[in-house]
DNA sequence: AACATACTCAACCGCTAAAAT
DNA sequence: TATTTTAGCGGTTGAGTATGT
């Protein structure tokens, strides 16, 4: 035997609610609370719906504190990059942004947001290959990894550096880049003495730490603290294309193209996020890179445009 | 003004894990 | 332990609305 049950499917209301309904549906709530049980509200609360369906409306609808109307940039960030980080999570996402629901979101995403994002993405339609990169980096200690990188340990007190990027990052922004950990020893990020010889072609950035920042290399303007050119990078999944950085226009989408660009055939895509479990998500939702404390966008820009990135 | 097309978003559908019996 | 249902989730649908011709 198992449960009785919910309701007679035949003899429930469906379709759009009325006024009263609603009206009905948020006096008993809260009055009454749901008391985890939505199955036997409806009857309770004198409604002719399924507690499915009650339930719905009062989540997506009623609840006290939901937000309506015009997601804002910073929420456009937080979307784009939970949706880079872990995919068509929607709760988990929402619970990122309180007042919205996952429903709200779904369809925000699907209506609104990827098209904005494709709009300033057009390699992802072209689906274009990344650049080649130079023979001689092909022994070099990099490699490229296809699964998620930990968290980046990042002291919340420090500004730090993305080189040429020509602004200082507080701790949560600088998450929000790509992510560039050091080879043997993620504690040893910040750390001056851990510069290598590794440099990047001319023409690409490469990561590159200095002192307690972190700096992402090339230019020439990047170097150790020990004295040293260039910078030690260690795992690094990703070499971008200097010329085609938009330095000031870091935008909210990095880690979304970010993602899309990190497909072990080195084409652009839309295939990611494939395969988290429950466990990436959870060490995910700890890093800072999934903070919605702060924004790295310039506030005197309008247009958000991507800076392209590409792996090798 | 009339029609066609595109867009939005609330609601439903179907699935899975957890809970109840 | 097995069976059945619920709760919660993401995907999809379609009515209503906006915009274009």
């Amino acid at each position: 035997m198992g449960r009785a049950p919910c309701c007679d499917k035949a003899n429930v209301k469906r379709g759009p609610w009325s006024p009263e309904e609603d009206a009905k549906l948020r006096d008993y709530i809260e009055k009454n609370g749901t008391g985890g049980n939505w199955i036997a509200l409806p009857q309770k609360a004198d409604l002719k719906r399924c507690g499915k369906s009650c339930r719905l409306r009062w989540l997506n609808y009623l609840r006290p504190n939901i937000k309506h109307g015009e997601f804002s940039i910073e929420e456009d960030r937080v979307i784009c990059t939970l949706y880079a980080t872990i995919g068509s999570r929607w709760s988990i996402i929402a619970a990122q942004l309180p007042g919205r629901t996952d429903n709200d979101i779904k369809n925000y995403w699907n209506t609104k947001l990827k098209k904005k994002l494709m709009s300033v993405i057009p390699q992802f339609n072209q689906r274009k290959a990344p650049p080649p990169f130079p023979d001689s980096y092909q022994n070099s200690p990099l490699s490229l990894s296809s699964q998620m990188l930990p968290p980046l340990s990042l002291d919340s007190s420090s500004q730090y550096y993305a080189c040429g990027l020509n602004k200082q990052f507080a701790s949560h922004e600088f998450a929000s880049l790509p992510q560039y950990l050091s080879t043997n020893d993620n504690n040893s990020l910040g750390n001056p003495n851990n510069c290598s010889s590794f440099q990047a072609p001319e023409g690409y950035y490469s990561p590159l730490k200095e002192s307690n920042n972190f700096m992402f290399g090339g230019e020439g303007s990047c170097s150790c603290s020990d004295g040293s050119s260039g910078g030690q990078i260690g795992q690094t999944r990703e070499i971008i294309k200097q010329e085609e950085m938009g330095f000031q226009d870091y935008s909210i989408y990095s880690d979304y193209a970010y993602q899309c660009v990190e497909k072990t055939n080195g084409y652009f895509g839309e295939n990611i996020a494939e395969s988290y479990d429950l466990e990436d998500v959870k060490k995910l939702m700890g890093s800072t890179s999934l903070s919605c404390n702060g924004s790295i966008l310039d506030e005197n820009k309008e247009e958000l445009k991507l800076m392209p990135m590409y792996y090798f």
